[in-house]
DNA sequence: CTGGGATGGTTACAAATGTTACAATAGCGT
DNA sequence: ACGCTATTGTAACATTTGTAACCATCCCAG
């Protein structure tokens, strides 16, 4: 491990100890699914490098995006979900490359009363998923497709470091939970409003995009 | 205390002890606000009797139904909130008159490492309402609004445990994030369809609606 | 009993979003 | 080069939802 700084920070050094005895490190492409729906759940996730996304499905199969986790994150859904042996209500996928660490539930429980740190940990983990979550039914009650696509495109944005969006219409659209031609019906709105530009796979947010 | 019978199942002796000695019993009556937007957060509810709902809002003040609580259920956004102190998000009122015990933040964490039953029942606290949030997202991003009426309609009807609903048509239609004259249409047409008979403040569920 | 606010019915229309269909083109593998 | 698929553009139309306006009725406070 090597991008461990911010936990050693935070966490005591016996914690550290115990993370690098009794977790994993995984690594995870571009791509790949890092948890599905309605598989059980027997470890928590610690992200040390990278990003993946947190979706969930109606029962047709349609997706929504929840939110990112990236460096340092951690899901604490999971964390509620394997003390109970549940089964999955969403699904993760690495949304660059991913590297994490897996904490195994029989530790999770036991480290929560051994080390202040760790619960901490867990309890700003929580109510910053809470937070997100509620900013997502935020987004989604209150705004329309326009502004909600803007916002998308702005965390992608802040996530990858760059003004280049890379994802087809198609892709967006089911993040949004929404149809491929209206995405690129409200894209080339802002084309022609010379707020982006748009490539083939590809969006440049131009300078005027960030008075959106 | 009276109904403090599903407690006694699953706490200790010691920390019901100290429930009751640190605890704070308060009654609220229908429509009292119980945490209001803005407000520190010190002490995290446990519902005894009655059930009381909690909302978020927007910018512009339009407020939405998040998800109710009822015996025996806490609301664990306050617990991480008020660990870190920080102001609520969230909107709570009683819908029918609630009891509920008041435990100060201080407790929270004490009794965490204390007691295994009070973090189990926490822990339980944390993966239910991230299901009703989840279930929240899925029912806005998913469903249009004539099944979110019949979904809320049906909600009130398990809670109050009556199939006459009362309230007015501009209060549906604001836990639903719509406006009055939508949610009348949207009944009109139930009636008509012989679910459901409209009367002022009151809607009554005939047989036929367990079919929608 | 009465005036005024709250509630609900209804219409007409506007705006937002969803759907279907089809064309054009870029890029990829063979 | 060729054919195939993924991607994007666009038009036409349907459906859903939002908004404004107006009226009727109920009910409570004075």
């Amino acid at each position: 491990m090597d991008n461990t700084g911010y936990f050693e920070a935070i966490f005591e050094p016996g914690l550290l100890r115990e993370i690098n005895e009794f977790g994993t490190l995984k690594h995870f492409k571009e791509g790949d699914i890092i948890m599905d729906y309605g598989k059980y759940i027997h470890m928590m996730p610690m992200v040390i490098n990278g990003t993946l996304k947190v979706l969930k499905k109606d029962e047709t199969g349609k997706e929504i995006l929840l939110y990112y986790l990236s460096s340092n994150e951690s899901c604490s859904m999971a964390y509620s979900c394997c003390l109970e042996a549940k089964k999955s209500e969403v699904k993760a996928i690495a949304e660059e490359d991913v590297d994490l660490i897996a904490i195994p539930h029989t530790k999770l429980d036991e480290w929560l009363c051994k080390y202040p740190g760790w619960k901490n940990y867990i309890m700003r983990s929580f109510n910053l998923r809470f937070l997100e979550l509620l900013k997502s039914i935020e987004s989604i009650a209150f705004h329309k497709l326009d502004d909600r696509l803007i916002a998308y495109l702005k965390e992608k944005q802040r996530l990858s470091g760059s003004s280049v969006i890379r994802a087809s219409h198609y892709l967006i659209a089911d993040e949004l939970a929404t149809s491929r031609v209206v995405i690129s019906r409200l894209l080339k709105q802002l084309e022609n409003d010379g707020k982006i530009v748009l490539y083939r796979n590809e969006i440049k947010l131009l300078n005027d995009f960030d008075m959106c």
